[in-house]
DNA sequence: TTGAAAGCGGTACCAC
DNA sequence: GTGGTACCGCTTTCAA
């Protein structure tokens, strides 16, 4: 941006004011169609782009969203972040993206989005401190967390229904015949992952069975750790439900390297719906999460706040269904 | 931002003016220490940030660094983007995120880096069109291609010497003792492909060996494919090298799925180091490729064009070498 | 060390 | 429909 064209050089060079050099960028503006062309054509010829940072000072709109996402390295977010990009772009907002290193967001981490002055947040499979979202508050920021629920906070959520998807996850298995449930935790301390799991204890207590528990922490290896724990106590379970495919993903391959046959001696349920989970060499039964709908929501809700700035809005939380997808590794 | 706290807000609270207040956040500034202290008192107080999009109309420095990444889905890429991300926010840069749909990256796709004022683009695992490039050598905005390389474009590339990799490759299978070498190619027409083609052939015809070649578009599924298509030919190959990681997990799956051993029957090279190459249901044979030294070089390409602005500079190659992984899917 | 004023690249309201 | 002008929030001379 050394020498950038400006509005006034397109000015000068056709002669007219620069006011109405901007006319023409302005949607709602009314220019004779003559001068229209005229400065479209000398704008081309100059390769003049109107400088949207410096339109955002007057509008006071940046059409940025910020992006904040944890846990990138699970396959199920870069497929959210595309979505996002994708959406976002269609409908005029950039995305600046952070990505965040920890499962608690840090104020740093989420600072230069108000120095940025984004219009809007997007935060993914993370945490933020009450003290973080206040300050986006004030700044009139919207917020919507997706896949995290937080009781407390002034945002929006956007969540797959977890308790009940747990619930239909342990009738399923209960059906199938099995006795022994266990659960492999992501976090413990994600809403997520909480609701996961009072779901299936919830359906496996109505039948009259109780829940083994370990965690996994949402990766291979803590999935792979966990598996291999639970398999190797005196009374292993004969299904295990994991928070998320990655997770059931290590614990597939753990049971594998001890023995077990799957899904003859043990099934295996995951949550997400990775493309990973279809690969032939795993052919993993999991929950499949509407993706594109939670995408599509979470727009909607920052959009419609967005938009309609000045009007106090109320935190909105849009509770979404999944379905399971039956494959091969549940008996 | 509805109600933004600007400097003047500070500087009308404490009764001096704008100017000193704006000096407080300026890095070569000089203010007494206790005026100083004042305004960052009373900046914490009213929650008042320097607005950075209007500091950069004048500074002609947004610190907004365009990323355009193609291919998120490939487990390679979202530890890439973490790593620019991570980095570049360490040096006070911000990215501006766009996902590519397809392998060329249309001029849309990359208008609103220009738009939105950003000091550098990277561009990952995409190919530019010359006409796009050149809108923003006009602009002077520095350009790092980052795993692709372009002869002609005026464009800095960091890129894993894929040519020499290929080489090694091709030497590690004969003295393996395979015979019958395959090719599973990536996107044929990207440089990355190519050069690892050419670098095992090299190698191949020096021992006098041939390469058969198929085709796996950088997908599982496709690898999959080319896989299953290699494997039922009346000489199967004894060995199958794949453009990377992720086309060698699906073609291992085909294998398996007809019956062959590996590395009994027949052996697999990938070429990346995703974090999936090393889990146990694989275990995987791959080059590495030094991600952190890749990313390290492109912004230090990068910057040091930005920071020198003004200075002519001639587009940079840097080539990175890599190295073996050895696991187990190699006899 | 500080304040006044110009200006970055735009938008928007005002007359004409 | 068009030009003049004020102003968005900030940095940067230039004097004081």
């Amino acid at each position: 941006m050394h020498k950038q064209v400006t509005a006034s050089d397109i000015a000068k060079y056709l002669g007219i004011s620069q006011s109405t050099v901007s006319r023409v960028f302005t949607p709602g503006a009314r220019v004779a169609k003559e001068t229209r062309e005229r400065v479209l054509r000398a704008a081309q010829e100059l390769g003049y782009r109107p400088n949207v940072l410096a339109r955002g000072l007057i509008t006071k709109r940046t059409r940025m969203i910020g992006v904040a996402m944890a846990d990138i390295q699970n396959p199920f977010y870069p497929e959210v972040l595309g979505g996002f990009s994708k959406k976002l772009r269609e409908l005029g907002y950039q995305v600046l993206f952070v990505n965040i290193e920890n499962d608690q967001i840090e104020d740093a981490e989420m600072s230069q989005f108000l120095d940025y002055s984004v219009e809007g947040v997007i935060v993914t499979s993370a945490l933020l401190s009450s003290k973080v979202v206040s300050s986006f508050v004030e700044n009139n920021i919207p917020i919507v967390l997706f896949n995290r629920y937080h009781q407390n906070l002034h945002c929006h959520t956007v969540c797959c229904d977890n308790m009940d998807a747990g619930d239909q996850i342990g009738e399923y298995l209960i059906q199938k015949g099995h006795k022994r449930m266990a659960y492999i935790a992501g976090n413990p301390n994600t809403s997520t992952s909480q609701d996961r799991e009072q779901g299936v204890r919830r359906s496996l207590n109505r039948h009259g069975y109780s829940l083994i528990t370990d965690i996994g922490h949402y990766t291979y290896e803590g999935g792979f750790e966990a598996s291999k724990r639970l398999l190797s106590s005196v009374e292993p379970p004969d299904a295990i439900f994991c928070a998320n495919d990655i997770m059931a993903l290590g614990a597939m391959d753990a049971a594998k390297e001890l023995g077990f046959g799957i899904p003859k001696d043990i099934s295996f349920v995951g949550f997400d719906d990775i493309p990973l989970a279809a690969w032939s060499g795993y052919s993993l039964t999991t929950w499949r999460q509407p993706v594109e709908q939670m995408i599509q929501w979470s727009i909607e809700l920052l959009i419609a706040e967005i938009e309609n700035k000045g009007v106090e809005r109320e935190p909105m939380a849009k509770w979404i269904q999944g379905s399971l997808v039956e494959r091969k590794s549940v008996r």
